[in-house]
DNA sequence: TTGTTCAGTGAACGTGTGTTCACTCAATAG
DNA sequence: CTATTGAGTGAACACACGTTCACTGAACAA
């Protein structure tokens, strides 16, 4: 229906606000300790909202943080697609990512945090849930090396080892960005340094090593 | 004193006894979730003791956490010197060093886990202190690179980077290293490849970039 | 032998916890 | 217009929480 009165809100409209409200304050909350130590009252209370109604949305806190999970990660990916796309001359590769990287990270500061703690120190299916998520973009970026790079100069395996490398780096560096806002420049620009290395290492890589792969 | 019955027991002796206990109950408890989620309450029934006794010998349980990050890295420290006892060498420097990161990982796995978990999900207090022992580590280690390898051809700068990437990669290994244990063997293996990238990446340096170090 | 020290006790407090249940009452469907 | 649905309510439960306080009794110093 919806006839006058434009502050008309459907039923699913006011569910969803009152879901994003809950993700929002349990990822509040946490900020300051961690999922595990947060309780379902704290967060229902700072909804503004009887405990109970926590129920309607959320089947526990374990739950929610698969959910927090979730849109971290689905926020991530699109992050990623515009890096893969920013990123097509292997010579500024670096100087193409890392901005788009720390970009990102700035604008969704408290789900890199979450992230970044739970990752750790989550519950089991919560850590279990993000260490998948960046083995699949590991995984990604093995591909993509392989594709742009020279593929048939180094071993499928080499180059896994590479795109865990790198992300394993970019991983610690998030750590640091959200850790210490204030420094962002100087940690970014020695992350750029430090991936140089990491890449030169990559590229003088097989002609040190007596060959095996290539095939 | 102490006269017959060979089970005789001083007044220090016991309260060290109660205090290791108080420790090795929290490191426990704290390794099912984190040291933020767990209560004083838990751990004194842990140790099968009131709970009013915890505070015979901590003050809280951030104090607490102090103490078992003390403990962890003073055990830390004397593995290293181990570590540079044994790697004088630069050509198999990290396999001198990996084993014996591995073996002490090994032997000391709810220590290292509540390093990795608490340093980015302890109270602040926690967190600050483990990232000080990592900083001055890696000070530790950058001197290291500079005495025994070649110093003047490296800036400073540099070395403190190539320092950093090194102590945060190991930092890494040794998250795995604790988070899946039984892959010890592969997880060692693919580091020490890993190590070796990034050390070929190291030696390639200078000679890729446009020299202004070096004096 | 006598007096002191102090690790550990046990009761008590106010408050916070997860979860249950029967409920209300506005948005929806028929 | 009427019936149903379901997000949010509020009371109640049994229990866990940190912290206080006065206490006990064995190890100790004198």
């Amino acid at each position: 229906m919806a006839e006058d009165e434009g502050t008309t809100e459907s039923r699913a409209e006011r569910k969803e606000r009152t879901r994003r409200a809950i993700l929002d304050a349990a990822l509040a909350l946490a900020a300051d300790s961690n999922l595990a130590a947060i309780s379902l009252r704290q967060v229902a209370k700072q909804v503004g909202v009887v405990p109970t109604a926590f129920y309607r949305h959320f089947g526990s806190l374990e739950l929610l943080g698969l959910a927090l999970v979730d849109e971290s990660f689905r926020s991530l990916r699109l992050m990623l697609l515009d890096v893969w796309r920013h990123a097509p001359e292997y010579r500024d590769f670096i100087d193409g990512s890392l901005p788009i990287v720390a970009d990102h990270v700035r604008d969704n500061r408290s789900h890199y945090a979450f992230i970044a703690r739970e990752r750790v120190a989550g519950p089991p299916r919560v850590r279990e849930a993000i260490n998948h998520e960046i083995a699949l973009i590991t995984r990604e970026l093995s591909t993509d090396i392989a594709r742009s790079g020279a593929a048939e100069q180094y071993s499928s395996t080499d180059i896994g080892l590479l795109a865990d490398l790198i992300v394993s780096f970019v991983v610690t560096m998030a750590e640091r960005l959200v850790e210490d806002p204030d420094s962002e420049a100087r940690t970014l620009d020695q992350a750029r340094t430090q991936l140089r290395m990491l890449l030169v290492g990559a590229l003088n890589w097989r002609s040190r090593e007596p060959a095996d792969g290539g095939r």
